[in-house]
DNA sequence: TATAGTTTTTAAATTTATTTATTTACTTTA
DNA sequence: TAAAGTAAATAAATAAATTTAAAAACTATA
């Protein structure tokens, strides 16, 4: 006769949150419990810190539950009691909100010749950052082995212990299936997905996510974005990218390929796209058009404050034409105009399918404020629907490049702790 | 000293399901019921019926409260037990779902001149039509009374008791705020908003929504789609209008406004729009601009079936084109595809942008199959980034006009029962 | 300053759901 | 055809949540 003895091999000790989340098939009230301690996280991190009262309403759950599911998180260190708050009149409540320190995040930028890194804590600061680290991107086992290297030495030079970080998110150009975490434009050299090669080397969970799309999610969870839930955000820089959130999601698409606004058809020209299609956006509204157009004008023999400087045409690159633009530049500024101009008719098109509450110009171009600002808005006004574009602000983006680091902390914080 | 009688003004009777869903201030176990039967209700509406076990999962219960949930919605005479199911070994499981005609929806598709009337089930059983019943839209008082009548006659013709018809939904084209119930284009005299004053004279709650919003809908319900969240349809009508699904939901943007894509400037030409701007798509891409080609041709001496018979180019209409087209005729197959192709190159921007699964043509053009996909398909691959496009099926519309009604039942039914 | 009124928090009682065990119904294999 | 195995449904036991009541902490007013 056997005698089973169930449960002799559960467990005595609790488990810590985090051991919670990654265990598998749990079922019944271990299961609830675990989303329920999501959806608490996920409205400290999200709208703030809140009292019993308002996780009631907000999880639909009785005070004592509350209680228990605060103090639950509380004994894993992840929420704290921020003490007493004014209240209408009656006993005051406590406030609970995020313990920041129990938690940090890595957010890694990857551009074609700098690299910048950060580090968020559990809330939305950012503690450290690197910026503009040389670094080349090539599509090589070097230049990856480089990555990592860097990326190591940003962490040992922490002054946060290794195991408090729960997760690395870097942002990479081109076709990333973020669910699988394949990249296909870089580093594609193996079987492996780039994720899981990159984790290996660094012995912490990393996440990948086309670089528009992390920018996008850094501004709609920066201060400008209020209430509004259906954003496009426009990544000018050398191409031009879009991340879009729906709902206050990020919209993928079937395959994560979605956003391809540089690559549609709006203009009936010869040149040759990287795409290798005819007639992009991207080939009269890029930083790629206005580099091209710029030093066209220059061998046509228009005069600039970067000719005067005696620089040659093919030596000229975006950033020096946006310095330029900044400092007064006649040319680079009517360049950037007709820049603007021809984005305008695309973003037009964007508000006419899309109706959205708000476009966010991000990427290096953005820098230019109103110089680019203004041509996209009139043109706007020309070619949409005004009774649709009368619904959508314009807005200049206010995070700069440091968009891509802090979608980055953000977008793993949602994918370790929340999703 | 007053002496409280709390509980003798609650009601002793139990309410039935419809009473309970309408109810406000509902907490607590009563509030978590009422949101379980409705999440049952949407898994027996959306997937179809299921065992007890099915619900389980899909619920996160445990079984015997989904036998005792199921019991409830059982007594509201809303979910029968359709008897035993195969299994794979052991006891065969009950098979639970809707009872079809325990509550019906009417959908009332307005078009320019005729009206579709439709009866849908709880499941999505169209019981009874009537199509193409003449009436002239028109944006006067009489217009709208007439409109009450066609309604009120339809359902005193029903084989239907009033009372089991929970709500009525109305596609109108042009602007239409879904959530208010305002209709901006027709019928917009009153304070009050439309939906308001039809449901007064008809007795029964009434729901408007955008007639492009509502077909895709209809499509995205039906059997032609499978496992696909993020659709577009297309209505290629007179206009060209867009309905787009992201994550299985209808999108609305901010107000409403969204999928104006027969209104992108897509074109360097001279013609003006209806919406008074140049170069919109809908110039070169629809049925509009179809009839006008159609009538130059004649006029500089073409040659067709319709002026063979004696038609005077101003006479011809549309839908004298499409059916010349089906009949084997040069000219209106000529530039049908000539409308394709500019319809295509929109359509390859759309997939650029939204990387779908699935685009559906629908609209009485899509009734000309491969006349106008064909050359639409190529236009795709001509414009559109190969890699993104090679994720997106191109079909043809299998519910043909009926998925105007199918759309408004089923959008209605979601909206009386579901959410 | 006492008292009434509010609101939060905690405690006790009660309801409700889950777990576990058992029964029922059926399939498969010996 | 009986026995063993599997899965579903139900019943009983247990755990967990809500509800109700009470206590605590504060404000406003007399």
């Amino acid at each position: 006769m056997d005698h089973k003895i169930r449960k002799s091999n559960q467990p005595v000790m609790s488990k810590t949150f985090f051991e919670e989340l990654n265990s598998e098939n749990v079922t019944g009230v271990a299961y609830k419990n675990i989303n329920l301690k999501k959806a608490a996280l996920a409205y400290f991190a999200n709208i703030g810190n809140a009292t019993i009262a308002d996780m009631c309403k907000e999880l639909n759950l009785s005070a004592p539950k509350v209680t228990t599911l605060l103090n639950d998180l509380i004994q894993d260190g992840l929420v704290k009691d921020y003490g007493k708050v004014e209240s209408t009149g009656g006993r005051k409540p406590n406030l609970y909100g995020l313990v920041p320190d129990s938690a940090f995040f890595i957010g890694v930028d990857i551009k074609q010749n700098h690299l910048n890194l950060g580090l968020s804590d559990l809330q939305k600061n950012l503690i450290s950052t690197v910026e503009n680290l040389p670094y080349k991107l090539d599509n090589n086992k070097e230049s990856l082995e480089q990555l990592c290297q860097h990326i190591n030495q940003f962490i040992t030079d922490l002054p946060v212990p290794r195991e408090k970080i729960l997760g690395i998110g870097i942002n990479l150009s081109g076709r990333i299936n973020y669910a699988t975490g394949y990249s296909y434009s870089f580093f594609h050299f193996d079987e492996e997905p780039l994720s899981k090669i990159i984790e290996s080397k660094v012995g912490i969970r990393v996440f990948l996510e086309n670089d528009s799309r992390s920018m996008a999610y850094g501004e709609f969870c920066s201060d400008s974005v209020h209430g509004e839930k259906n954003v496009l955000f426009l990544n000018l820089d050398h191409g031009i990218g879009m991340g879009v959130l729906i709902d206050g999601k990020l919209y993928y698409g079937k395959s994560g390929y979605s956003g391809e606004f540089g690559h549609i058809p709006l203009f009936d020209n010869e040149i040759i796209c990287h795409c290798g299609k005819k007639g992009c956006l991207e080939t009269e509204a890029s930083g790629w058009a206005l580099v091209r157009m710029f030093r066209q004008k220059l061998d046509e023999g228009s005069s600039s404050l970067l000719s005067r400087r005696n620089m040659q045409p093919s030596e000229i690159g975006l950033q020096d034409i946006i310095h330029a633009a900044n400092h007064d530049d006649v040319l680079a500024i009517e360049l950037i105009a007709k820049i603007g101009e021809n984005l305008g008719r695309g973003i037009a098109l964007l508000i006419n399918i899309f109706n959205p509450e708000l476009v966010i110009l991000g990427g290096s171009l953005a820098a230019t404020e109103d110089y680019i600002r203004l041509p996209i808005k009139s043109a706007i006004n020309k070619y949409s629907l005004s009774l649709v574009n009368n619904d959508t602000r314009l807005k200049i983006s206010r995070l700069g490049e440091r968009a891509g680091i802090i979608g980055a902390c953000l977008l793993v914080r949602n994918k370790v702790l929340i999703s």
